[in-house]
DNA sequence: CTCATATCAGGCTTACTGACATCT
DNA sequence: CAGATGTCAGTAGGCCTGATATGA
């Protein structure tokens, strides 16, 4: 087969397709991070905001991390069954779980963290110092940008 | 409920996160143009390929593209049935379907280009020409640097 | 009554995997 | 026989919709 993706596709140089093509593979050094200690996204995001805010309900715990809801019972029952948190009723009100880090938790927290460092430094692995300031720079414009002209306007999140 | 997502995550900045939201955003805006005139972006990969390469069998069509011969299989049904690209035996080869694309085809694949010419705008909108070129410049490196130690190394395409 | 919480049951998507029959 | 081609079925993770039961 003489045949293959010799010359690159006319869209191969378009800022949208880079864009996807670079945080697929981003995606992929995470997801892999991740998974070689049975963990997924989802997890670190919830171990990492019960660190940093305490306790909390399953509702709250979905807005600070940005999990829907639907998604936050499985990952707290993931999460639950590993040992990594305890759900606890709430006794000012019947409705909510209280959400807690256990001290399991906290660790494979570390685990989790330390892999994704390893995945920032392999993603960014070509470039230099100044570089990988720029980037992140330009990134972090234009998300703030598109993040105001899509979810925030009407919200008003104080 | 005085409790939202005020403070950023800790992982705000990590390059990765900012890579993925932002391509998410690019994702959006592409298809949401895209499917404006009801496409999607496997059609638009096809239909450019053809443009480029001419009349070609799906597995070469898949190769040329990227995309998965499982997934062209759907692809070129929902093409063939807009009438924009025709499905063929090809003689010299039983097992083979030619593909080729139709006028409306060419004209659709035009609209396409419009709408996507347009999601780039959008995207970056907020950064300046040398902004542009210096973000697509740095993920152009870190996209090839992946693409060559993830798919290509054993391959030996060619 | 209205709102918030938690749960369950699904959908949609992009890449990808596997099985398979057919043909070279 | 190996290998290419086309087809179909199904997976995974992330994101999202809706319905429902319970309680504030």
């Amino acid at each position: 087969m003489e045949d293959s993706g010799n010359a690159a596709p006319r869209w191969a140089g378009m800022p949208t397709w880079l864009l996807g093509q670079t945080a697929q593979h981003a995606g992929r050094l995470v997801v892999d991070g991740f998974s070689s200690v049975g963990a997924r996204g989802y997890h670190y995001r919830v171990l990492a905001t019960l660190d940093d805010c305490g306790p909390a309900s399953q509702a709250t715990l979905g807005r600070r991390s940005g999990i829907h809801l639907s998604d936050m019972v499985a990952t707290v029952n993931e999460l639950a069954e590993l040992g990594f948190v305890e759900r606890a009723p709430d006794p000012s009100d019947r409705r909510r779980n209280v959400i807690s880090l256990t001290a399991a938790g906290k660790r494979h927290l570390r685990r989790l963290e330390s892999r994704l460092a390893a995945s920032q430094d392999e993603l960014l692995a070509p470039l230099s110092v100044e570089e990988r300031a720029s980037l992140t720079g330009l990134l972090a414009r234009l998300l703030d940008h598109h993040n105001q002209r899509a979810g925030l306007p009407e919200e008003r999140w104080r």
